[in-house]
DNA sequence: AAATTCTATGGAAGCCCTTCCATCGATCAT
DNA sequence: ATGATCGATGGAAGGGCTTCCATAGAATTT
C-alpha cells in the first residue's frame, strides 16, 4: 500500500492539513515544517493520489484529446506540442481515437462522455452539434484544432493564404500556365485553397482558366486521397499540349497520387509539370515534394495553452487563431536542391 | 452539478447501495428495481464519477501507454488496436510520449510515476532497470511491445523469421547474388535480421559473401534512417559489376534512402537492383516497396488483452509472444504489379 | 407453527484528498 | 497590561463512489 497523507502527517508530527498545504504550495506553512514534511514524504516515496485529489478539488487534472485515426497522422506532431505544455501543467492526456468518420458521434457518445476531464482537445473533425450543445451546457471547455465551431476556441491553418503562397512560388519561378488540382469542393479547406490560388493568379494578372482548375468529386475523405490525386492528374495529362506547366495540389497525399500518374504517363516532375503540395506530411520530405508546412508542434502547444487559459477564466472571449503555413522548397518545383542535399535534410 | 448516486437513490426510492449494485451488475437486485433505477438514471443523465469509483475500488480503470515520439510512427496503428480493446473494457488510455531517447528515464521519473494507473504499455524502448524494479516492486503490470525484459510480458516481432522470408522471396524470384543492407549491429533487431538472411541463404545453398553484407555504423537511431540507407547503398553501388542483383534492407526507412541513392546513380529498381524492406510503414505503399509487414493492429489488441489478463491474475506465468511478419509484394522486386493496381490498393 | 434459509435492500464506513473553521501563541498597538 | 491582529496549525466535513454488515420479509423446511 502506498503511503497516504495520514502516514506523512504522523511521521512528520503535523496535521494532515499541513501536509496538504505543503503539497499545494500554500504560503502559510513555516519553512521548518515545510522542509520536514517534504523530507518525510520523499523518504516514504509519497505521491498524492490523483483521484482523491480530483474528487476533493472537483477537477481531474486531465484532458481528453479526440483525434481521427482515419486520416493522415499529421496530428501526432501536434500531440507532441500538446504534451509538452501539459507536462508543465502536470496534466494527463487521455487519448481517444475515432476510427471512422461515421463513428464520430457514436463513439463519442459511448466513450467521451464517460470520462470526466477538465477539458477537451478536438482534432480535425467537424464537431457534431449534439456534442457542441452537450459540452456548452455542462461547461466543459473545448478547443478545436484544424476544425471550427463558432462557440469554441479554435486553431486552424490559413488555407487561403497558404495556397496563395504556394501559387506565388510557382509564379515566381516563371510559370504562367498554372493549374490547381483540388479535393472535393464540399470541403471548406478545399474551397479556401481554391480562393488562395485564384487570389495569387489575379494579383499576378494571370488568367484563371477553368480548364486548369480541376477537383475531385470523391466523397471519400473529401477527396484528400492518393487515388483522387491520381485520377485528377490523369485529366490534366489528358489535356496533352494544353496541360499546365505547374500545378498547385491541395494536399500532399493527392500529390503522391499525382506523381504516380505522371510516372505512369512517362512524365517527369518538375521538368514536365512542377507540383506544390500542402501539409508537409512525413512522406513529403522523402519524395522531395515542395509543399506548404503547418507549424504543427507550435499549434499543439498553443492549443494546450488556450485550453488552460479558458479553464482559468471560462468567461473570456472566444478566440479563433489562424496559422499561416510556410513554404518548404524541395525538388518538385525545379529548384536547385540535389537529391543528396535532400537526403541530408533530416540529419541536422 | 451532475447528479450523484444519492440523487438517483432518492428519485428511484431506493438506497444508494442498490443504485451502486445496479451500475455494477451485481446479481442480487430484483428486475423491477433494476429497471426503475436505470430509468431514473438515464432520465437524469447520470454517469458514475470515475474518480470516486477509482478511489473506492482502488483501481483507476485507466492504463498508461508510453510511446517514443522520436521514432517512426508505426505504433499509431498499434494504438488503434489497443484502444479497440480498451474500449470494450471501459478503460481509458493515458498517452505519454517520450521525445528523445536520452530523456526516457528523466521523463518517466517526472511524469509516469505521478499518474496512478492500473497498468502500463511500454513501446519500442528498452525499459530502464530502475523502472523495471520500481514497477515490479509496486506490482504495476507492464506489457512491453516491440521490446523485451525478462520480468515482463512482451510482444515482439520475429525479426529472424521475417528476414528469412524476405530473403526467400528474392531467392524464389531467381536471384542468387543477394545482398543485405543492414542497420547498426549494435541493435538487436538488426542482428536478428542478419541471422534470418544468413539462414535463408544457407538453406538455399547460396554463399553468404561478406562483400555483400553491409551495415550502417551510425549511432543515430541505430542506423535505422534514410541517410544510413543512402550511404550504405552507395557502397553497394560502388561495387560496380560485382554488385548484388537484389538486396534485403533492414527497414523501409533505409530502403527509401537506398532508392534515392539508386536514382542518383541512374539505377532503376527493380531492373538493376531489387529491394525488399521491412516494417511496411505508410510510405512503403506509396513507393510500391515490397516489404515485411507486422500485424500492428493485432499486436495492439493482444497487448491490451495480455495486460487485462495480468490484472485479473497477477501471478500467471510471464509470456513472450512473437509475431511473424508477412510478406507484402509490391513493385521493388519486379513482380507484375502495375502502378495503377498499386494506386488502387488502398481503395478497398 | 416455528425455525431456518434466502433474496433484496438500506446505509455506515472507508477510499485519500482539499478546504474551511477553530484555535493557539506570538506580535503589535494602545 | 490589555485587546486586537496575525501566522501557523489541527482536524472535521465533504467530495461520490463501493462494500460489507445488518435486517426485513418471503420462501422453505421441520
Amino acid at each position: 500500500m502506498p503511503p497516504t497523507i495520514y502516514d506523512i502527517a504522523r511521521e512528520a508530527k503535523v496535521g494532515i492539513g499541513t501536509v496538504s498545504r505543503v503539497f499545494n504550495n500554500h504560503p502559510s506553512v513555516s519553512e521548518e515544517t515545510r522542509a520536514r514534511v517534504i523530507r518525510v514524504a520523499s523518504r516514504l516515496n509519497y505521491r498524492p493520489h490523483p483521484y482523491a485529489r480530483g474528487l476533493a478539488r472537483n477537477r481531474t487534472s486531465s484532458i481528453l484529446a479526440v483525434i481521427p485515426f482515419f486520416t493522415t497522422f499529421f496530428f501526432l506532431e501536434i500531440l507532441q506540442g500538446v504534451q509538452a505544455k501539459l507536462g508543465q501543467l502536470d496534466w494527463d492526456m487521455i487519448l481517444y481515437g475515432v476510427n471512422h468518420p461515421d463513428q464520430v458521434e457514436g463513439s463519442l457518445k459511448h466513450n467521451v462522455l464517460r470520462s470526466r476531464v477538465d477539458g477537451i482537445l478536438f482534432f480535425s473533425m467537424p464537431m457534431p452539434e449534439t456534442f457542441a450543445d452537450q459540452y456548452l451546457h455542462q461547461k466543459t471547455p473545448v478547443v478545436l484544432v484544424d476544425t471550427n465551431h463558432k462557440n469554441f476556441d479554435s486553431l486552424s491553418v490559413d488555407n487561403l493564404q497558404g495556397a496563395c503562397i504556394a501559387t506565388r512560388h510557382l509564379i515566381s519561378l516563371g510559370h504562367t500556365h498554372i493549374g490547381m488540382l483540388n479535393a472535393n469542393l464540399e470541403s471548406v479547406p478545399a474551397r479556401e485553397r481554391l480562393k488562395g490560388y485564384r487570389k495569387a493568379m489575379t494579383e499576378a494578372d494571370l488568367p484563371v482558366e477553368p480548364a486548369l482548375v480541376k477537383n475531385s468529386a470523391s466523397p471519400r475523405l473529401d477527396g484528400f486521397t492518393r487515388e483522387s490525386g491520381y485520377d485528377v492528374m490523369g485529366q490534366f495529362i489528358a489535356l496533352g499540349k494544353k496541360r499546365p506547366t505547374a500545378i498547385v495540389v491541395s494536399s500532399d497525399v493527392q500529390a503522391v497520387g499525382a506523381l504516380a500518374a505522371m510516372t505512369d504517363a512517362g512524365l517527369r516532375c518538375p521538368e514536365d509539370i512542377a507540383l506544390v503540395g500542402f501539409d508537409d506530411i512525413e512522406l513529403a520530405s522523402h519524395l522531395g515534394l515542395t509543399t506548404m508546412r503547418q507549424p504543427m508542434y507550435e499549434m499543439g502547444v498553443l492549443a494546450a495553452e488556450i485550453l488552460s487559459e479558458r479553464l482559468r477564466n471560462p468567461s473570456q472571449e472566444i478566440t479563433h487563431t489562424m496559422f499561416v503555413p510556410k513554404l518548404v522548397v524541395r525538388k518538385t518545383c525545379g529548384s536547385a536542391v540535389s537529391e543528396t542535399a535532400l537526403i541530408k535534410e533530416n540529419v541536422a
